[in-house]
This record gives C-alpha cells, structure tokens and sequence, in this order.
DNA sequence: GCTACTTTGTGCCTGCGTTCACGAGCGGCT
DNA sequence: AGCCGCTCGTGAACGCAGGCACAAAGTAGC
C-alpha cells in the first residue's frame, strides 16, 4: 500500500515473519514502480505522511454522526459491525478507514464511542472553530443563514454578504447583511476560514474571486457554475439541478428488472449490498 | 493544469521488466473478461449504449449546462477542450464521456452543440418530465420550493407536504401543502417519480417509507441521516454538515506546498496526525 | 493457565475510473 | 487532387477504492 510503514506502535514479540514477507514484497513493488516512473532514485520524497484517502475523508463525516447517534443510546463501545450499519457501508470498509486516522479499537470489544468520536474531530479539524461566511442571501441563501446545521456543528456563521441594496443592511439571525464590496475586509477580519456561495451563478466567480483574494482556502458552492480558482483552494460544489439529474437517468433506466430474468449488462455485483430495512 | 510535457516513451532500461509485468497482468484481466462475457455468440445487438458509468453520468448533467453556455454564445459547435474547460475536466475525459452515450462529433471540427445538447437530454431522461414531491416545508424545504431550478428545469414541482399544523393547508408558489399522511394517495395520483425529503433526521425514514410504498424510486434527502430503502429505489445524499466538515479537514490540513505570506489563523493546537494525498 | 470466542487490523485481489498517447477521419489550403 | 493540420474516438496503463478473508489480539469461561 504505502511506503514502509514503519511500525512505530510498541512491535509486539516475534511471529512477524508473514508480514516481513509482505513488507518486503511491498517494498520491492514500490521500488519497482518507482524505477519504471523513471526516477533515478534520489528522489524519495515524504514517506512519513500517512495518507487519509479522499473518499475516507467524506465518510468520516458520516460515522462522526452515526456515532453521535450510538452515543445518544448510551453505549460505550460500538461494534465495527453496528457503526457500519449506522452509517451504511461495509464493515471492512469502515475498519480500513478507521484504521487510516490510526484510530485503535479494541479487538474483541469494539470502539471506545467517545474516544473515536475525540479523535474523528480531530481529524477533521473540528476541535477547532471555522467562522463561515455567507453570499447570496436570497431565497436559498436566506434558509441556509437560518439552518442550525451551521453553527450547531462548530461552524460558526460570522458574516452575510449580498448585492441587493433591499437585503444590505438588514438583520438575519443576529447578523448583519454587508455588501459583496466588504468581502475583503470583512472576511479578513473576522478571520473566516470558510465560504459559502448561494448567489445566482453569474455573480459567483467575481464572489469568488473576493473570497480567494481575502484568504480563504475552502469554498462551498451552491452556485451552477464550475468556480476558476487557484490549486490552493478547495471548493465543493452543490448542485441541485445536477442531482435530480442523475436521479432522472435512474429512472428513465427503470422498469428492466421487471419480468426480464436475466439482467443484461447492468448490475454486475451482487444486488444488495446495503442493508434493507423491512 | 499544465504539466511539463516530458518525453516518456523512451522507455528506460530498468522499466521495461515492470511495464512487461504490468502488460501481462492486463493480458490476463482482458482475456478473463472476454471469457467471462463472451459465451453467448450474440452480436452487439443494443445499439443503446449500454452501461454508462455512474461517473459519466453525474458529469453528463455538468457538461449540459456548460453546453447551454456555449450555445448561449452563439457557438454552433465546441471543441472538447473548450467545452472540458468550462466543465472543469480533463479533454480526454470529456471525450470519453461522450463516447459513451455513443455520440459523435466530428472529427477536425468538434461537437455540434444542439446536437449534443439534445443527445445528453436524451439519456439523462430529460426528455421526460418528471413530477417532484417535496417534503418538509421547514427552513430549507420552503426554499427549495420557492427556488427555480426545479421546474426551470423540467422537474416540475407538483406536491408539497409536512407534518406541522400551521403549515398545512398554506400554498407556496400556488402548491397546496399537504399533511405528509396524504403521501400515498397524493404521489401515486400525481405521478410523481422524484421525491426530495427536506425534513429534520428525526422524520426522514418514516417519509422515505411513504413515499417508496407510494411507488417512488427516486429520492434526493437532505435529511441527515442514511435512509435503507430496497434496492431498487435510487437515493442521493446532500448534507451540508458533511460537506462543511470535509472542507475544515483540508483546512486543518494547512498547505504545506506553497507558503503564504499571511499567517491565516493562529496554529491549530493539537497535531493533526493526517495528511491527505493529492 | 488454557481454550474458545469475538472483533479488530490489514494483505491481497479485483474492478472501476482517469489519463495518456496515438490512430482515424474530416475540412481546408494550395 | 493531394497534402496538412485539427480534433475525435479509443486501447492500454495506472492508480485508487472496495471487499474478502485471515492473522492478531483481546475477552470470557473453565
């Protein structure tokens, strides 16, 4: 997988000779990868980063609110098996990406709730308070000031922004509707780490572009367009037209499974994989 | 991105022993497909293109827009590099996309837009109209009602409904709201193929169960929780607080690539042991 | 203390998705 | 007409992600 992962947990006693085996055979593909990419060798950059996978990311997310839930029960320790479920994936699954933020359960006991949950936040950054700015208070803009999903779950809304002189000036949840002109100031500021784009999609690369000239690195856009920005800043995008878009590609794909018995090309895996309630 | 054009065909001496491994192993995986899939001498029958990865399709509803762009311009065809620029895609990708739902340009000139757009609307089912049922005309819900990407874009917004008293009974952009008891007839009556739960964690499997028992195969949850429906209904997931939480990973995972010259927030106290790979 | 059982951690394999690179057609220019 | 340059279409390689299955490591019972 990675580079030699240098077993740095206290090394139990011997019976480790399976894994040298492994290891070794590891590194040699590795080496043998690195020669084919033709660099001649003296170029081995960072081994010591142990890498969080993109997609191991986005579901830490969601075990940290499965977990919330376990945690609501009562229950001190959670079964890879029960959190799974919670969550939706596959144990395995949940195992590998636990195991990727170093995370130790107990063997034959399970996770420690409040520990894996301790130690999800810190992760994910959320030991931490991200002040977020809002812009774009207008018929989506203004549900989204008024969501308890923000600040209820360490994400602080510090700052609205419109255009609209009506909506300037006015008071949303405490907080005042600045316009889109004081993005700069006003974000530097208040030290907003994260952005938040509901404006119509023609005004939001020029938010955009404010936004990224005031220091923020993270953008969320709800905006329909593709946001130009620099490889530093990492945007998300959310967009409703293109979700029920792929959900109207699964239904035009419907009514095949009907009397057909035999499946033609499609559903390749075994059906099911998730749990079916019922 | 631009990438240093660098010469690799070459090929290097110590390389060739890991291509040829790599060669044979795809051998191998090719000719085990061909096994596999090549038993019944049946000729390519679906001129329907078969199997277009789940990928392609979310990036489908992408290039639609950005060819609506294009055509808003005046443009009669695009290019792939153009129309993958304001995509925000790789060329090639583009290509293959397209390639999949069997559509062609022409060689030497590129896409013809109307043609394109029409082939895109095609497979994503566009053609079709498909009746949307809202439920939760709380904060985000009524928002979402109000906002126009929904009928704008041939999903027509026909049900509305909730479980609050003073919400029932109240029209929101000439739509009754509805009390969510009412899902079953009400959907089934209307057709409706789309369903769109905005209503808080607590509420969302009991609705989902409605409206799957209504004949829905079709859902897009806003809800934070993870929703078990039988397999052959579809749903998608958006959950803003997930979304927030992956982009404060990446904030906490301070770019160490390419120093800024503001500091942007004191150090995040606590280590993050993770780093994510690129 | 020893055995049986439970649950984690992970090595390995498989498959999908992305990317590169190049051949194949098409239009324009001379 | 023939050549040239442009752009699509796609085969092949590569890397990431998913999932199985098993060893490791702990608990519980005797």
């Amino acid at each position: 997988m990675t580079v030699p992962p240098q077993a740095d947990p206290p090394v139990g006693p011997g019976s480790r000779d399976a894994q040298d085996v492994a290891a070794a055979a590891a590194r040699a593909r590795v080496a043998a990868k690195l020669a084919a990419a033709g660099s001649p060798g003296s170029a081995v950059p960072h081994p010591e980063a142990r890498s969080v996978p993109e997609a191991t990311v986005a579901r830490l997310a969601v075990y940290l609110r499965a977990l919330g839930d376990v945690s609501a029960t009562g229950a001190e320790t959670v079964s890879s098996e029960d959190l799974s479920a919670a969550a939706g994936v596959n144990p395995a699954k949940l195992r590998k990406d636990l195991s990727y933020i170093g995370s130790n359960g107990t063997r034959g006991v399970g996770y420690e709730v409040s520990r894996l949950i301790r130690q999800i936040e810190l992760v994910l950054g959320l030991t931490q308070r991200h002040a977020v700015a809002l812009i774009g208070v207008g018929n989506l803009g203004h549900a989204l000031a008024g969501y308890g999903g923000f600040a209820g779950r360490g994400f602080p809304l510090r700052a609205l922004f419109d255009v609209d002189p009506d909506l300037v000036g006015i008071n949303i949840n405490g907080i005042l509707v600045e316009h889109v002109e004081r993005i700069g100031e006003v974000c530097a500021g208040l030290d907003v780490t994260i952005g938040v784009i509901a404006t119509p999609g023609a005004a939001a690369q020029l938010v955009c572009d404010r936004l990224v000239a005031a220091g923020v690195r993270s953008i969320l856009n709800f905006a329909p367009v593709v946001l130009q920005v620099p490889a530093r800043v990492e945007v998300r995008k959310v967009d409703l037209a293109v979700e029920l878009q792929i959900l109207s590609f699964h239904v035009a794909r419907r009514g095949d499974d009907q009397v057909d018995p035999a499946p033609p090309a499609a559903r390749n895996g075994p059906a099911v994989p998730a749990v079916v309630r019922r």
